[in-house]
DNA sequence: ATAAGTGCAAAGAATTTGCAGTTAC
DNA sequence: GTAACTGCAAATTCTTTGCACTTAT
């Protein structure tokens, strides 16, 4: 019913498994590999749940982001998007198309010499920005 | 007074150098390399203006932003930041302290070998996010 | 002179919270 | 049975907008 490990992980962090989330988990496998928004779990989910709240969609997603099932990320747009993390180590490099907005996957291994690649794949990049979250050395210490 | 490119840009763009944005651009100026929101922005402006509006910050912003005098961006605590972008080329690489939240820049040159270098002089990287803004193969042949 | 810019207060959008009722374990 | 969860509506936070007044050119 749902991939390796997210059980595991609810049941380790005791968490209820409501018909609320199961909704939520199953919106997030179906549509595995995109972005959502809250509302957007929150339409899909409410074809399984209909008098599902956006309340309850932001409190699960949030759950689900902290026990690393979901992962939660922001856009310049300036809403959260959260998609299913697959794996614990899964680095995140998005690449968004300014035209579409359509978000691709970029893997760890191309960072490198990843904008000449990409560019022989037909992307034309405008800018790019990178965020780095780490201890600076002075909180390293503490 | 400004620094240079900056007036020029506004006579460009026909923008009215009022006293609200002059005491902005200077705000902007005086934390160069800070990332502000736009209420840090109204405080440290209203010491020259007293009776400046939080709309006009924003409207100002807005309007340096989209003739880049100011770089505007967004980071995980989810509310907009602008900082005075000193070239046109300029790639926004952000290293942001997952302890005190304080944000540096990183050198373009550094990205290649930029975990070792940033593990070499004390950081301690736990995660990192790359944004590639592009036009995707598809897209681009529109 | 006049088009652009301003401050205020109200409106919007995204997210969070308090609370009484419901449900998984 | 009970602690956790839910839906609803109200509250918060950040940002945008309408409008009458003001100002830079």
């Amino acid at each position: 019913m749902f991939e390796p490990g997210i059980k595991e992980k609810i049941e380790k962090a005791q968490y209820k498994l409501t018909q609320q989330r199961k909704a939520v988990l199953e919106v997030m496998q179906d549509k595995q590999g995109e972005h959502l928004s809250a509302e957007e779990v929150l339409q899909e989910a409410r074809k399984k749940v209909p008098n599902l709240g956006i309340a309850t969609v932001y409190r699960t997603l949030e759950r689900l982001a902290a026990i690393e099932v979901l992962y939660k990320t922001i856009f310049e747009e300036g809403k959260y998007r959260f998609e299913l993390s697959d794996q614990a180590e899964h680095q995140h490099h998005h690449i968004i198309c300014m035209a579409c907005g359509k978000i691709y996957e970029v893997d760890e291994a191309m960072l490198d010499s990843l904008e000449k690649h990409l560019e022989k794949e037909g992307f034309e990049i405008v800018n790019h920005q990178l965020k780095i979250y780490a201890y600076c050395p002075e909180c390293k210490e503490k």
